[in-house]
DNA sequence: CGCAAAAACAAACCTTTGTTATTGCCAGAA
DNA sequence: TTCTGGCAATAACAAAGGTTTGTTTTTGCG
């Protein structure tokens, strides 16, 4: 099985056999979590950054009228902290949702191992940046697309995130969120995403229980969410091959 | 005059006086850029990324539907694209909406600077941190705020970003941006924010013609919007501190 | 100065989404 | 097995914000 967090990394930036191998040793002995545990707390003082290996988490703000919103979706191969000033402190929540193999990087470690490989900073950066891209869409999103349109969005985007670090990634997903939980990540209450859902359901393009997503009608998701993949995908160049990435998705 | 794209790495991460210097020279002639300027279209190659010495412009995206959604404000000091890949393409555009001083800086030459000097690296990655944390914070505003909360927030937010490197901030702002914009930053009709402008004048907390913003109650627009500067402060290091912060904002 | 264009303001009416409450289902605990 | 709590489904009603349209001010410019 493949490291995700440095199949992210690769995507990023180039790195060599001496990169990789010592980005592989910084993962050694991840720890397993459960589902529904607290990787952060506000007020945490993270000396050290996690990088998910496997299992979903959700980073979220809480607001003084107790609503909710999750602000990034953790999926296998994230890591977040990371570009935190080191000692600095957590200012928002991460909650896992799912169980979870979690590793711990020491921000000093990895400085050390970023001053000898300039390479992965410029993979960190990188990421970073694609982080960024998602956070941008997300305000797009929630800001400009009506409800169905959020939802068809974020089944898209998370689609296709899960196909950079899994090249078996069928239209079956394994999809963790509850409806609260959807409602908090695309700024809607969970009444409005049931029945947003039962559309969805009802125009045979998925099935969701229990936990599984089953994408009937990928283009036909795509049409109503507007979704471009290029945002997502790693180095993309020139116009002509973003022209590609559009036809492709599917 | 300061060079506010210096003072913002400064905050992110301790510079030494070659390094100032370092930086201080990239940002030797810089061109002037008149006000509604495209700086990006979608699809430019982007083989430099600028900066923002002075001046204010917006960073956004249009749907197919013709709507437009600002993603990121960019404020004197700002950059951006600096964490695409180098030579990948632009997939959002960015324009001006004042009248803007502005210079390019290689991606080449910064990866050789970051080379010879890390803390730039170590800089860059932590101001990339502090607008990722500004682009969640726009996810919760406009997921989880209504109308008044949002105008209130993006008010105090953009007070606090001028501050940062402006030590004369009053609570007189140059602000740009028309009710379109502003719309396109929250989420919202420009009618509606019309309606929220209204009440925000009525209840005495603030004064806007002519692009000119004044600030009549910061603290009350703070109670309303519910802003926490943390997210933006330089390297808050403890829960402590942060409370300092939240107490002294006005 | 005077004009055209852009921006701001206003009101009536409509749509989407939120609120509140109730019910049923299923999995895991006792 | 029964109980419990979380999750999902549904309905009736309320409210926030959108749409459309038109008027009035500002502002920039020849």
């Amino acid at each position: 099985m493949f490291n995700a967090f440095l199949l992210r990394l690769m995507h990023a930036s180039e790195l060599g056999d001496q990169e990789i191998q010592a980005v592989e040793e910084l993962c050694r002995q991840p720890r397993d979590v459960g589902a529904k545990k607290y990787l952060s707390r506000d007020g945490d003082e993270m000396h050290s950054f996690p990088i998910i290996l496997s299992g979903w988490a959700a980073r979220y703000q809480i607001l003084r009228n107790g609503a909710r919103q999750i602000t990034r979706l953790l999926l296998p191969g994230d890591a977040f902290y990371f570009d935190c000033s080191p000692d600095g402190i957590a200012i928002e929540e991460v909650i896992t949702l799912s169980p979870c193999k979690i590793v711990n990087i020491a921000h000093a470690d990895m400085r050390r191992l970023i001053d000898r490989f300039p390479a992965i900073g410029e993979a960190m950066r990188s990421y970073g940046g694609m982080e960024n891209a998602v956070l941008a869409s997300w305000v797009v999103n929630v800001g400009r697309r009506d409800a169905l349109e959020r939802m068809a969005h974020l089944i898209c985007e998370t689609h296709y995130r899960l196909s950079l670090v899994d090249a078996h990634q069928s239209q079956q997903i394994f999809f963790p969120l509850t409806q609260d939980d959807l409602a908090d990540v695309l700024g809607l209450t969970p009444v409005h995403i049931n029945r947003k859902l039962q559309q969805l359901r009802q125009e045979g393009l998925i099935s969701l229980r229990s936990k599984q997503l089953t994408i009937h009608d990928l283009r036909t998701l795509q049409q109503i969410a507007g979704f471009d993949p290029s945002y997502l995908a790693p180095r993309v160049q020139t116009v002509r091959e973003r022209e590609r990435l559009r036809v492709i998705a599917a």
